[in-house]
RNA sequence: GCCCGGAUGGCGGAAUUGGUAGACGCAGCGGACUUAAAAUCCGCUAUGGUUAUCCAUGUGCCGGUUCAAGUCCGGCUCCGGGCACCA
């Protein structure tokens, strides 16, 4: 071993070891109980982050202690590498978007591996990977003939800055997830949807069976399917109004509601602006124009400001009529701002006496109130006198015959009353919405069907997969996406009837590929099919999954979702993709901003001052590393100053798995240092116990020895305990400390002194090997040096965990806290296992505790075995 | 508005089922080594009290249960996150 601590040598050393050994590599093997872990693949942006750094660091732990405690560890890694800023790099430097990606790829595999991660390599492939993307076309041409996918034509997500469709998932706040700047603006288009709503009942349901996910993550699963539990009522028009759709007729208006029981006290109907019926209805009428410039009008508007707290309700009355099928009662139809076209129907029987938005559009153009369900133990409600809705449960009034009765229980005799005669029934609703995966951009997994004049939409045929992206393309900002323009790419015959036909040139949203490639990697060559049956169902699902709480409904539930059609296909047989899951914390940063030359980085920041104009700079909040806010740290440069094991370390040590973390360039100085000390005491210490072997540990009784060689061995006892018991309970910042405690003591053990030379040496190098062992799976590189230097030729990679015998622990004295009126006022030495009698002996015996006594009442003792005594007097 | 989390020294964080509050580390202070600095090593470090091995106070606030509360119960405050005109 050198002198100095090197990890920019035997960093690299290892790392080709590893590689050369092929110790990461892992087949099925039925003889071992398998377990498959897995961290969020990266998007190959160019540069790992701290954030993959941190998520990665997590990952390689758990991998590495699990191998150790003898389990058949599956630990790929791959590239999700179809997506928008491959093209848009494309269309700045006139390259390929393959050619960035691959690049990028390459550059940041090397990143991966300078960090030393336990991956198996082999495994590894790009969703852009033609032999990838191939049978995710095939699993759609399945869902298509299944149904389960389909084009609808619907007002949608458009984003200017991604020229795309986007998925409700991925708009935020009304602003676009990837553009946090570019409002979401709805067009009115055809486009394809996964039938993800099919599964909302079984999504939902599951979600009460997977105790291994964070209850947040499930909780915001449940809010984004959001189901809700009515009945649909059907409201006759006055008259009939001609269908432009069918040429038949309309007769009635369908309206969804959680509140039947308040039929009764609707009074007018609204719809969406986006509802077919407002131009029917208003059609030919002296409301017709107004109708449609108020839709027109509310249309246009972004969602943030639809949906924003002060936006005033409003609506325009369509000129038509329906009938409350309860009362006869006329009730005029409006259209109003405030109602979604994509909840529900559309249409909303409006109660102003029980719905504080109705109540508040009848004041505006007022309409009646009737109240309905009157509160419990009060007096009737009079709607002149009413200043807000009454949005609670009560007793029905106004309601004909049903006066009287509890409104919860009328719910149920007026639905089904309802469904009896036709006019309505049971209903449930999902907040959850199909998912649009069609993208109008070039890099993203083609679509694989051909569009026919005679035969429609004609899937391609499997055999003639991959539908591959063209790779001879020129890029150019004028043209934007290339695909639509390529004739001799989209000019195929139909593969049905053989004439003329077009290529869709959408593409997928790459969401759909993260949505399947954990179990492509149980077997990523199989060329024959998406898997290979036995090996899938070997590794997956997956055990332990970790990443970021940002995909809490986006890739998770589409994962979820996926699996359950590949489920419902045939291709596997499990119904959920992950078992458990971990959602880890940000690596946060402050940022720094000049009010005229905007944010700045805050290593250049000297004194508050602006690095360009010296004016004071506004110090931001801790947030998460972006380039926006050039509040970034680059973990390239930390591993080179630091070298891998103290970044890993330094991540893992400052905060548990799933809490935030604030970057400090200070405190990576703790797990520097700890590295240099272990280093440090290795050097000092390898020579001195070269000739002794760990195994002879056990023919000594250390317990029987003198008190330093006993207080080691029982420390190195508890240390194994307490860092198994840390890992598992996922606290590997309090699993690193224990380290550090173990570490203390072997730093403080005197190698020289004792009776018995040999003996000294013998435990010191059995604690030292175990110590070095638990270091392993959080700095790989330190921990196979060392071992290596004691004379090793295996790599520690394969080292048993060590085990724990409560037994070696057993000390025969403990501490004895001893209160008075539950103050410590005394400790003493007492034996282990000393009865409660014995301890208030000594207790009462203690003269301190006589001191606080005298001349005060004993009213009572309790003495607790092995912990304190309590005098209360 | 609704639903989840949180709140412990100057800082990150410990404290399995109520039983020694502050493990481990950062920063700070003092000392050793050094011509000097860095590094390293040793010691101190919740607050207050004329800082002895003593006393008092102390886990966001108010109250309760208990021999004993960071931990349990009731009522608040503040912070973070998710959802939100969902009929």
């Amino acid at each position: 071993m050198d002198s100095k601590y090197n990890p920019q040598e035997i960093e690299p050393k290892w790392q080709s070891f590893w590689e050369k050994e092929r110790v990461f590599e892992v087949e099925v093997d039925k003889s071992k109980e398998k377990y498959y872990l897995l961290e969020m693949f990266p998007y190959p942006s160019g540069r790992l982050h701290m954030g993959h750094v941190r998520n990665y660091s997590i990952g390689d732990v758990v991998s590495r202690y699990k191998v150790m405690r003898g389990f058949n560890v599956l630990h790929p890694m791959g590239w999700d590498a179809f997506g928008l800023p491959a093209e848009n790099a494309a269309l700045e430097n006139r390259v390929h978007p393959n050619e960035w990606t691959r690049r990028n790829i390459d550059y940041m595999r090397g990143q991966l591996k300078r960090l030393g991660y336990s991956y198996d390599w082999r495994r590894e492939f790009a969703t852009c990977d033609p032999e990838y993307y191939k049978w995710e076309q095939a699993v759609f041409i399945d869902m298509l003939e299944k149904g389960l996918v389909e084009k609808q034509k619907a007002w949608v997500n458009w984003c200017d800055k991604c020229n795309t469709v986007l998925a409700n998932e991925q708009v935020e706040d009304g602003y676009c997830w990837r553009h946090g700047d570019t409002l979401v603006r709805q067009k009115e288009l055809s486009q394809w949807f996964f039938k993800i709503t099919r599964y909302a009942e079984e999504l939902l349901e599951w979600t009460e069976k997977l105790p291994g996910w964070p209850e947040k993550v499930l909780l915001m699963q449940r809010n984004w399917i959001g189901k809700s539990v009515g009945s649909m009522i059907h409201f006759k028009l006055e008259r009939p109004y001609p269908d432009p759709e069918t040429d038949g007729e309309i007769d009635r208006v369908v309206v969804y509601t959680t509140r039947p029981d308040t039929l009764f006290g609707a009074t007018f109907m609204s719809l969406a602006a986006e509802h077919p019926y407002c131009e029917i209805l208003s059609r030919g009428t002296d409301r017709e124009k107004a109708v449609r410039e108020f839709c027109d009008r509310v249309r246009s508007e972004d969602k943030i400001k639809r949906s924003a707290e002060d936006y005033e309700k409003e609506g325009t009355f369509t000129g038509a009529y329906c009938i409350n099928p309860m009362t006869g009662r006329r009730m005029p139809i409006y259209v109003a701002n405030f109602v979604l076209m994509e909840y529900g129907t559309g249409a909303v029987m409006a109660v102003p006496a029980h719905d504080q938005r109705d109540f508040e559009f009848s004041r505006v153009y007022g309409l009646d109130i009737v109240p309905v369900v009157q509160p419990p133990g009060q007096e009737a409600l009079e709607a002149s006198a009413m200043t807000e809705a009454y949005e609670e449960p009560g007793v029905m009034m106004n309601s004909g015959e049903y006066d009287g009765m509890d409104s919860l229980e009328f719910k149920k005799v007026i639905t089904d009353r309802l469904a009896r005669e036709n006019r309505g029934g049971a209903s449930t609703h999902y907040r959850l919405r199909d998912w649009l995966i069609s993208r109008q951009r070039f890099w993203g997994a083609p679509i694989p069907v051909v569009h026919c004049p005679e035969c429609g939409v004609v899937p391609v045929p499997k055999d003639q997969l991959p539908v591959a992206l063209p790779a001879e393309v020129e890029f150019d900002f004028e043209v934007g996406n290339p695909l639509p323009r390529l004739d001799w790419w989209i000019n195929v015959d139909c593969p049905k009837c053989g004439r003329p036909a077009r290529r869709e040139t959408d593409t997928m949203d790459t969401f759909v590929e993260s949505s399947w490639y954990y179990e492509r990697y149980a077997s990523p060559h199989c060329d024959t099919a998406p898997f290979d049956d036995g090996e899938v169902h070997y590794w997956l699902p997956v055990d332990q999954y970790i990443g970021g709480i940002e995909h809490a409904v986006l890739h998770l539930l589409y994962s979820r979702f996926f699996t359950k059609v590949l489920r419902d296909l045939g291709y596997v047989k499990f119904d959920e993709p992950f078992t458990r899951l971990l959602t880890q914390g940000m690596v946060l940063k402050e940022s720094v901003k000049c009010p005229e030359h905007g944010y700045q980085f805050p290593q250049e920041v000297k004194d508050y001052k602006c690095p360009v104009c010296g004016k004071d700079v506004e110090i931001g909040r801790k947030e998460k590393m972006s380039k926006s806010k050039k509040n970034t740290v680059d973990p390239e440069e930390m591993v080179k100053t630091f070298g891998a094991d103290t970044v890993r370390l330094y991540l893992l040590f400052e905060a548990p798995p799933n809490k935030e973390i604030d970057w400090s360039e200070n405190r990576i100085q703790g797990p520097n240092r700890f590295i240099h000390r272990v280093w440090n005491l290795a050097v000092s210490r390898v020579e001195k116990i070269k000739d002794v072997s760990a195994s002879d540990a056990a023919k000594y009784d250390f317990l029987a020895g003198p008190s330093d060689e006993k207080e080691l061995f029982i420390k190195t006892h508890e240390t194994a305990r307490d860092v198994t018991d840390r890992i598992e309970r996922w606290t590997f910042n309090t699993a690193i400390s224990a380290l550090m405690e173990q570490f203390n003591a072997l730093a403080d053990f005197d190698l020289e002194g004792g009776d018995d030379p040999a003996r000294r040496k013998v435990l010191f190098r059995w604690s030292l090997e175990r110590f070095l062992a638990m270091l392993g799976p959080f700095c790989p590189h330190l921990a196979e040096e060392i071992w290596s230097a004691l004379g090793a030729k295996e790599s520690a990679f394969h080292l048993a965990w060590p085990d724990f015998d409560e037994a070696m622990t057993a000390r025969d004295t403990f501490e004895l806290v001893i209160q008075v009126n539950g103050k410590v006022r005394a400790r003493v030495n007492a034996p282990v296992d000393a009865k409660k009698e014995e301890l208030e002996k000594i207790a009462l015996a203690n003269e301190r505790i006589q001191d606080f006594i005298k001349g005060r009442e004993i009213r009572k003792v309790i003495a607790v075995p092995n912990k304190l005594v309590n005098v209360v007097v």
